[in-house]
DNA sequence: CATTAGTCTTTACAATGTAAATATGACAGA
DNA sequence: TCTGTCATATTTACATTGTAAAGACTAATG
């Protein structure tokens, strides 16, 4: 439960600090029971404010989720750029890291259905995250005779993709049959320097 | 609408074929209107049958969009394997086609919270396709010092991260931005060919 | 102190999925 | 043809969801 810094004044109206309360009671059912777990009702009754409290600050649920998911991405964004990310290499395994450490909400960014795509605020902080990405993936040796975008769209495709297989419990079966066994980390970070040196995978 | 094949007996109980109708009812529903169209009263309704009528042949809701993501499962094992599956690249080029031209229907396939996973029917469908695209990543040249579970998670994270991107629409901003200009599926050709002769990408 | 604007609540409503009880009709055995 | 049996489909009822509309309260502004 979330509160504003001085308790809520009388704990009458105004909250004081709603709209971060119910960004952070969201994002806390979130990790913990899964996306399906977003109601609105569900949410507020966390932050012991009626339904209709998120109006003023988000206009209704699909607002709120939005908010969220834009604040993602600019988590997402901030773990490329800082960290150690100075090379092709970890510019992914930040990408991948975030997302397996963050799994409800990286679902949630990229469910088109669930969150309005066309909210300023959140398109830019996605296209702000994608752009870290072609930045790297443009220092990448380019393969004669290929448009860059295809770089780019390789180099996005393959993080993305063993992001959202972890996410989904689907690596789990490999990752245990290992031998000698490594860890989902050590698995993830195996499989970026297997792309970068393999010709082939 | 889909019906008996003769017409339904007298208008009365006993659809006939509701089971089929049914799943393709939602089919329809999922690729003209998406998976947030999925609601049992909507599937129902157009098949002209009380929303209850799912019961004997799937339980409930879930169990019918389960029912429905296993077919996709069994559809895409069955593209893999036939067509002009001959090569690695063929076998994801098999697996990326398919996602692109059944959006919906592959996007309900790995939606965990929306389908019951557990379900052995699900899971045997689902395996089997795994297992095929395994089996071509081991074909492919292994390099030394990584398991061999590492070039399937690669291969198969490859291939299903361009699948969600470009039905998610991220990749079209991509594609249009290529000069001379490609459509999304030569995008995606080449994407492949670029994975598999480039070094770093 | 009065007004105004912003915040939050209340009430009401349409829509969802499904448990429970009921009705229907196909079909097998006499 | 009658009769019982059983899967199939309907009906009713209910808890839960998101939100529109209208009102209550408070903080800030003049």
């Amino acid at each position: 439960m979330v509160r504003a810094t001085t308790e809520r004044s009388k704990e009458g109206y105004h909250h004081g600090n709603l709209r971060v309360a119910l960004l952070a009671s969201a994002r806390e059912m979130l990790e913990t029971q899964g996306v399906g777990a977003l109601k609105l009702r569900a949410i507020t009754r966390q932050v012991e404010v009626s339904p209709m409290a998120v109006a003023p600050h988000f206009g209704n649920l699909r607002g709120l989720l939005t908010a969220l998911a834009t604040q993602g991405f600019e988590e997402l964004a901030h773990a490329i750029k800082t960290g150690k990310a100075r090379s092709l290499k970890d510019a992914g395994l930040a990408y991948i890291y975030f997302a397996i450490r963050n799994p409800g909400l990286f679902t949630l960014m990229f469910r088109g259905d669930a969150i309005d795509r066309s909210d300023p605020a959140f398109a830019g902080a996605a296209s702000d995250s994608f752009a870290l990405l072609d930045t790297w993936a443009g220092t990448s040796g380019k393969a004669a005779g290929f448009a860059p975008q295809i770089a780019e769209a390789v180099m996005w495709g393959k993080v993305h993709g063993l992001a959202i297989l972890a996410i989904d419990g689907l690596l789990t079966p490999l990752v245990q049959a290992t031998d000698p066994h490594i860890d989902l980390e050590q698995f993830l970070e195996q499989a970026l320097d297997y792309m970068n040196t393999a010709t082939s995978g």
